[in-house]
DNA sequence: CCTGAAACCTGTCTGC
DNA sequence: TGCAGACAGGTTTCAG
């Protein structure tokens, strides 16, 4: 599910409340909760189960597709992968009995409030770490699209680096943090790039248009709380601005061209054949 | 270094 | 109606 402005809608709605969410900044922990001790990366289930205990949420913030929670004096990491969510609500119910577990719940919160924040991901990808410094799970990743020294020039140098289709390129999250594939198919189409384009063959001109737009689509992704496509991801409103997107067979709104799906890396791939040319020597359309 | 395939999982939708 | 098969917002690992 969540990209960039997933998770970043996500942060902002455990920060100070919105999306009909509630803030839990300044909640204490009472106790946690493993429902699936899969979840729990590189930590033993008792270390994180006992470490939890009496510890102060101090602060939510996002890195790439990660959450992460400031708790006591170490860091919880949530990686949501492709179906994991985040909901906070009451222990107890309107009658003041115990609030069941929903399908699927893997890993929750408890505070001593009477809160509760809950990890539910029915496909089980979504992982939980327990550290003392977030650079232990995150410290690899590559820049953040936002970040002020990621210029478009700095972005042209490093596509230069490496001799990769740009599409798998911009979902590596060592090369960019954040992007996913419905905002890289976004991004790529405003950006007139063809998906299978060599990074090293991309113009400075180029660099710059896809940098913008990269930004763009991310940025708007944001301001509209991220898109909501199927059962997994619900509260956003993205999807009803996809270009390209899961529009296979639809008109280009810029030149009318059915868009096409192919596959690129194993990922489905939404792209106008006529906005997005090809560069000259691949053999693909 | 780069690409593609497989694996990790369950839910939903499509087509026969 | 039922059921097999395809497909899904992500990441890691391995073979070639």
């Amino acid at each position: 599910m969540p990209e960039l402005p997933e998770v970043e809608t996500i942060a902002r709605a455990l920060r100070s409340g919105g999306r009909g969410g509630v803030s839990i900044l300044g909640r204490t922990v009472q106790r946690a909760e493993l429902l699936w001790p899969g979840c729990l990366q590189d930590v033993e289930a008792g270390a994180f189960l006992g470490q939890t205990v009496g510890c102060e949420v101090k602060a939510v913030t996002r890195r790439g597709k990660y959450l992460c929670f400031s708790v006591g004096e170490r860091f919880l990491l949530v990686h949501l992968r492709m179906s994991g969510d985040l909901r906070v609500e009451t222990q107890l119910d309107e009658q003041g009995a115990a609030r069941l577990w929903l399908p699927h719940d893997r890993m929750a919160l408890l505070f001593e409030d009477g809160y509760r924040m809950v990890f539910n991901d029915a496909r089980k990808f979504g992982r939980v770490w327990w550290v003392n410094d977030p650079e232990e799970v995150t410290g690899d990743l590559g820049p953040e699209p936002f970040q002020e020294h990621f210029s478009a020039d700095a972005f042209y140098k490093r596509l230069q680096t490496f001799r990769r289709q740009i599409k798998p390129l911009l979902l590596d999250q060592h090369f960019l943090a954040g992007l996913g594939n419905i905002y890289t198919d976004e991004a790529l189409f405003q950006a007139h790039i063809h998906p299978l384009t060599p990074s090293d063959r991309i113009t400075p001109a180029q660099a710059a248009s896809l940098w913008t737009a990269i930004r763009n689509v991310l940025s708007e992704g944001i301001r509209r709380n991220g898109a909501s496509i199927d059962w997994v991801y619900r509260g956003g409103d993205f999807q009803n601005n996809f270009e390209v997107y899961q529009r296979t067979g639809e008109s280009c709104s810029v030149c009318g061209t059915p868009i096409e799906k192919i596959f690129v890396g194993q990922r489905g791939t939404h792209f106008c054949p006529s906005c997005q040319r090809a560069p000259g020597n691949l053999t693909d359309l």
